[in-house]
DNA sequence: TGTACATCAGTGAACGCGCGTTCACTGATGTAC
DNA sequence: TGTACATCAGTGAACGCGCGTTCACTGATGTAC
């Protein structure tokens, strides 16, 4: 195991110092190499020892954001285990939000990059929403709340909302003084989402109500 | 009324030159000044004419943006005053569609700056967004589907839609193979927002049907 | 209609600067015997 | 346990290049009288 004289590892600390100038800037592909490494501490040319340009560290950092994402909202699934049979949906998004409040690096430049200049990027934000999906769509007390759909119309779903919800928590970020309001909203779409597939299906299979 | 030697103006060519490039690059804040101006075949103190910064210039591609999305916005949907009672959404989204997959520079610029590093960028897509709902919610077609919605929390849900299309409308321009599928997968969003509203609508004044 | 002047978009040359990248080197750590 | 060697993350110096910006200038057009 090679340890850096240093704390941490070179390769992270480039990382750490593309993420934080990319939440800054909210723009990862106009940072400079001598940028990144001068918030790393570290030299120019040590850049080139772990990265061969800088869509490479880009695809690192993406990855990084991608696991953080992907792991918080995990634990904030899993952390509301005890609650079978509430309406599981507001207390997740709440304690989404408030991950988001308390990392906004990650958030900040998931969105930014989300229809930005690295492909790569925005694919793994793609992927990332997806999987995300997937995970919540697995979870017995939201997928019991539309037992009836199919599941890929479900999981559609829940990848518009994913994404709706990533970009609300920019703003839950940015806006603290609006949180309350910005959380009232966020519930009010996902209700409309889930109650509008609700409406739709019963329709379909024939019952009443217009529209 | 001064006339430059060229066919166009010299400041029209630079925003011009700027959105073709931000539109290749899908980054607008990482152009160079001198980018621009070789785009625009000037010389790059031609720039200083009429242009403080590249942000300067940012400001005014756009302002260009939210022109042009405007105009083809109510530009379509005044395409459609004679069909009074048909439902509207359809060729309404349609011909949005269509536009975009037209002038595809000015849905990918925007789209790419939502989240991007210029604030007034942001800001400005932001008002777009909400100029667009309240001009469809004063078409009484639109209006007439959920009548009894607080104008204010019909024209909340019309943003949220309408910035779920521009995002869509980025994958209809860049993937046409998938155009169909991709304007279905349009057509059962918005049917679940008004769907989703009018039967929470119908829940709160005490009507049945569930979730 | 002609003339003198003001305005303004454009130019090429020049500046100093920071960039990305390469190079030869250092020194610490891991591995073989 | 000691020694020799390989590996590898790090460094400072140096390179050529393109950048943003300023300058003094040109030439076309609009305006006043």
């Amino acid at each position: 195991m090679t340890q850096a004289t240093n704390s941490s590892h070179g390769r992270q600390r480039l990382i750490d110092a593309a993420l934080n100038l990319s939440y800054q800037r909210r723009n990862f592909s106009s940072l400079g190499i001598r940028e990144i490494t001068r918030e790393a501490k570290l030299s120019a040319p040590a850049f080139y020892r772990h990265f061969t340009d800088l869509e490479d560290l880009g695809t690192a950092v993406i990855i990084e954001v991608e696991k953080a994402v992907i792991k918080a909202f995990t634990e904030v699934r899993l952390s509301t285990a005890g609650e079978d049979d509430l309406d599981i949906r507001p207390m997740l998004l709440k304690r989404f939000f408030d991950w988001a409040a308390d990392n906004p690096k990650h958030i900040i430049v998931g969105a930014s990059e989300a229809f930005g200049a690295l492909s790569r990027m925005r694919e793994g934000l793609k992927i990332t929403l997806r999987r995300i999906s997937e995970d919540i769509y697995g979870d017995p007390r939201i997928y019991s709340l539309l037992p009836a759909l199919p599941a890929e119309e479900m999981i559609e779903l829940l990848e518009v909302l994913a994404q709706n919800i990533l970009f609300m928590a920019v703003d839950y970020v940015e806006h603290p003084e609006q949180r309350d309001a910005l959380y009232a909203k966020a519930l009010r779409i996902v209700g409309v989402f889930f109650t509008g597939a609700h409406a739709i299906l019963a329709l379909q299979t024939g019952e009443s109500s217009s529209v």
